[in-house]
DNA sequence: CCCTGAACCTGACCGC
DNA sequence: TGCGGTCAGGTTCAGG
């Protein structure tokens, strides 16, 4: 389901709920996902959260002493309910909060995380190694064209790579590489500076105009008042074999590159 | 260091 | 209706 702008919209939807509330108590039906959930992490019972952020597609409730860190996988959801409403299939864990309200993490495929980490959370093993956001100046042509020099990956995979740039999945790929008129499977090595300018700008705007329309639904992603995101309207490329490319008309392709799907217009993008 | 493919898990859908 | 195969928004890990 989500990749940065559906991480920042649930952000963004849970934050006002969250913030300065305190944790009452936590409810895990079920530990097992990605990794087992840690049993340490009762010690976020308590505790007053002081600040709800984003680091890739981590959510990161940063509590008085220590921080509950949560990825949503392919299929997470966080959602803010009443807190005596039944939780319902893959519902693992519930956060309750002081105010009768809780925090609701729903996870069919179980690919995502909820752990404890009481250091500074940037030291965090997953968090430590993570390229640059793609919305700060930190991200540009320049970084893109560095990082690419000597690597006959293709540039699809190499922009989906988290070490590289974060929060760049499947879906804003192809579409940055569409709106930057690259194709897919180019090998990132053989890319010329000004062409890495132009997409580190369609990553920036792609990503910024999903944020502004509340992410991407597909099947099922709603934000945590359980609103869909609009951005689906807009995708170019995703989900569109088969169809014209609305550019040139051309039938808009799909193949495999790395394991996922790939979309893009063979006479567009070079 | 770079790259590839397997693995984790459930559910929807399609053809037979 | 059932069964097998394919696909799905992510990311780590092992191995070459």
């Amino acid at each position: 389901m989500p990749e940065l702008p559906e991480v920042e919209t649930t952000r963004r939807g849970i934050e006002p709920h969250l913030s300065r509330r305190r944790i009452a108590a936590l409810d895990i039906r079920q530990p097992q996902l990605r990794w087992p959930i840690p049993r340490d992490i009762q010690q976020a019972v308590g505790q007053r959260i002081d600040a709800i952020q984003r680091r890739a597609k981590y959510l990161l409730l940063r509590l008085q002493q220590g921080t509950i860190l949560m990825h949503l996988g392919m299929t997470g959801s966080l959602r803010i309910l009443p807190a005596d409403r039944p939780p319902g299939k893959h519902d693992h864990v519930d956060i309750h909060l002081d105010n009768r309200t809780l925090l609701r993490f729903n996870d069919p495929r179980r690919f995502g995380a909820m752990l404890w980490w009481t250091d500074a959370p940037e030291t965090h093993p997953l968090l430590r190694n993570l390229g640059p956001e793609p919305l700060t100046p930190a991200f540009d042509g320049n970084h893109l064209w560095g990082r690419s020099r000597g690597r006959r990956n293709a540039v699809k995979n190499f922009l989906m790579d988290g070490h590289v740039v974060v929060g760049v999945g499947n879906i804003y790929a192809s579409e940055a590489l569409f709106l930057a008129g690259i194709h897919p499977n180019r090998a990132a090595g053989r890319i010329a500076r000004q062409r890495y300018d132009k997409l580190a700008g369609a990553v920036k705007q792609i990503l910024s105009d999903a944020i502004t329309l509340g992410g991407t639904t597909l099947r099922d992603f709603t934000s945590a008042d359980g609103e869909p995101g609009y951005f689906a309207q807009q995708l170019l490329v995703y989900g569109r074999t088969g169809q014209p490319c609305v550019h040139c008309g051309n039938t808009v392709r799909q193949r495999r590159i790395g394991q996922r799907s790939s979309f893009y217009c063979g006479r567009c993008q070079r």
